[in-house]
DNA sequence: GTGAAAGCGCTAACAG
DNA sequence: CTGTTAGCGCTTTCAC
């Protein structure tokens, strides 16, 4: 990188002094009583030069960088990298730059994000949460940075925070089984302590309680978060095996989702003639697939647009006063019928018989 | 954000001067000869006081802001958003900082980034290029600001790059389905000057100009970029309609499969019985569809870890010597068959041939 | 209406 | 081995 040309420069050619130059720049001409004349033409030289000026010694001055950190669980997901597609578009509209970063649900790496991102001097953050982050998020509090908690809330620590009502959905959904006749059905999640973890066990709980089955807790499949791919799919399939009773599938998450309709697959189920299946977050494999699944759907865009305009309101009002907001937004459930294609044995199976 | 420690903070208390500190601070001690004593007690009240230098002061002084920007073309669409994720991940490793953003395909918003990018002093940058964006580019060039085009290259501008083989990874495609019968081929693309969308044409005519068939052009359909979802779709839809005697359709890119498989669930045709259908880009839909899809696959892994891999060479080895670096990747077809089933009008064949 | 100058936090000559 | 000091580019107070 060369030579960038600096405000100095632009003094020195139009012999004009650098605060001149500088309130022009920063639209403080009125204000400041700068004449229209000077003030025009420092504004085209700046045009002429391509001049603009350095955020590094701005922020240093300032305090002030117009870049806010966006830490997300996994940017390979579909959720989150939509969430951070619509996050930095609505922060772009507003003149911020935001860094960002996954975890992975990795507090280490977490931990360090926040560390970097504060070293960066971002003016607030946006976090999904992992365990064992509640010392950090109060530093943050303490160090009045602002920041909004993402997807998911850390019990016992009082912060801003966008989520959604995951016992809402997961209840609704289950609901929604039961009531399509569906009685043994099986709940496939991660292991877990995060808030939205554990309101989908609580919903779908819930809702199994209210109906004539009981002890849904022995339905329940927890596998790692960090198993690989294959693990978590045998462990699908093994608990499919081993279940025989299950009419019905839900998966707590898109990628269980995924990783279930693979999973049944390969055990050679086909839904629902064999199993129902729904599942949390919508995509475009729950929309196409055949039959299409019914999912309990995040408001990606309203939880991405309300996360940081809530931030951004923090952040320039500056103060933090008074309680800390929580947005609790409403998941959609989608219901879909398998309406559009009967699945292969069966045809098959009517095709014999026509010929028996 | 309140008082943060800073390095004139930590040499009060520890009655040193600035420089030894920051000498410490910078894993300079040996080669400046700083005893082991101060350098100790220096790291440990460090850790204490858990400061970290101010990057904005650093990047200041030294012109390096350890931190570089990513431009890719949408983080909604799969292929990029892990692209992202691969980036970040090793960038982080590297102790770089990543601002990210996309560009949706519109020149006006790629050159804005680049600005902003630049006044942020980013060391370097990855960029999928969109239209109209050589000058802007060529900037870049002259003002020794190292970067590295992703995905696709821009005619007449000599840079670094990293794309695939597009034209293989399209003629394999094409003729794949053409060694498995299918001859009359629709092309779904769309409207694009760019290179990899370029490319992936001619990849597909070169192969169908090789095969009996003659003139494919007119089995090619494009649509616009930007249009709307349910555009696209209707426009598939017309276009499968129009020509009744196509066989198979190829998408050009992972977000046109998807529109493709949406709309032919629309008119009913089903696949491969009624049109056999193939894409670039693999993604889960595709994987897990029934029957599954065949595709190009896009090493993503390794074109994001290559990437990233010369833009650091880049920004450390300082000079942009010589010759621009380009890579060329390997597209990889993945043939699926619906291999757990058949497709149909072959069951039905076979079951009426052994009864005729 | 405009300019001089201090200083944000840090690095790296240069001086001892 | 350690300290003094200039200055990166900018904003902003105070003076003229």
């Amino acid at each position: 990188m060369t030579k960038k040309v600096s405000i100095k420069d632009i003094a020195k050619e139009l012999e004009l002094s650098i605060t001149t130059v500088s309130f022009v720049i920063n639209g403080k001409s009125e204000e400041m009583g700068i004449s229209e004349a000077t003030s025009s033409k420092v504004l085209e030289l700046i045009k002429k030069r391509d001049y603009s000026p350095n955020n590094a010694a701005r922020l240093l001055r300032t305090g002030k960088s117009h870049t806010i950190g966006l830490i997300v669980e996994d940017l390979g997901n579909y959720f989150f990298s939509n969430i951070a597609k619509v996050v930095d578009l609505e922060a772009s509209k507003r003149g911020y730059n935001v860094f960002l970063s996954s975890t992975d649900n990795n507090p280490k790496t977490a931990k360090e994000l926040i560390r970097k991102m504060r070293n960066s001097s971002v003016d607030g953050m946006i976090i999904t949460p992992t365990k064992d982050l509640k010392q950090e998020l109060e530093k943050l509090k303490n160090d009045k940075i602002p920041f909004v908690l993402l997807d998911r809330i850390v019990p016992g620590l009082s912060a801003n925070a966008v989520v959604l009502d995951n016992f809402k959905g997961a209840f609704d959904l289950t609901i929604h089984l039961l009531n399509n006749g569906y009685q043994n059905i099986g709940f496939v999640t991660i292991h877990s302590d995060m808030s939205q973890m554990t309101e989908r066990e609580r919903g779908y709980l819930a809702a199994m309680e209210s109906s004539t089955k009981k002890s849904a807790d022995e339905l329940v499949l927890k596998v790692k978060f960090d198993d690989a791919a294959e693990t978590i799919i045998s462990s699908i399939m093994s608990f499919v095996k081993e279940n025989q009773d299950l009419e019905a599938l839900f998966f707590s998450t898109n990628y269980l989702g995924v990783h279930g309709i693979e999973a049944l697959k390969l055990v050679a189920k086909s839904m629902p003639d064999d199993l129902a299946v729904v599942s949390f977050d919508d995509n475009d494999l729950f929309r196409l697939f055949t039959p299409s699944i019914t999912v309990a759907s995040q408001p990606i865009n309203q939880i991405a647009v309300e996360t940081i305009e809530l931030l951004l309101r923090l952040i320039e009002n500056d103060v933090q006063n008074g309680m800390p907001i929580n947005k609790v937004l409403e998941p959609e459930l989608i219901e879909r019928q398998s309406s559009i294609q009967k699945p292969l044995w069966e045809i098959e199976q009517t095709l014999k018989k026509s010929f028996n």
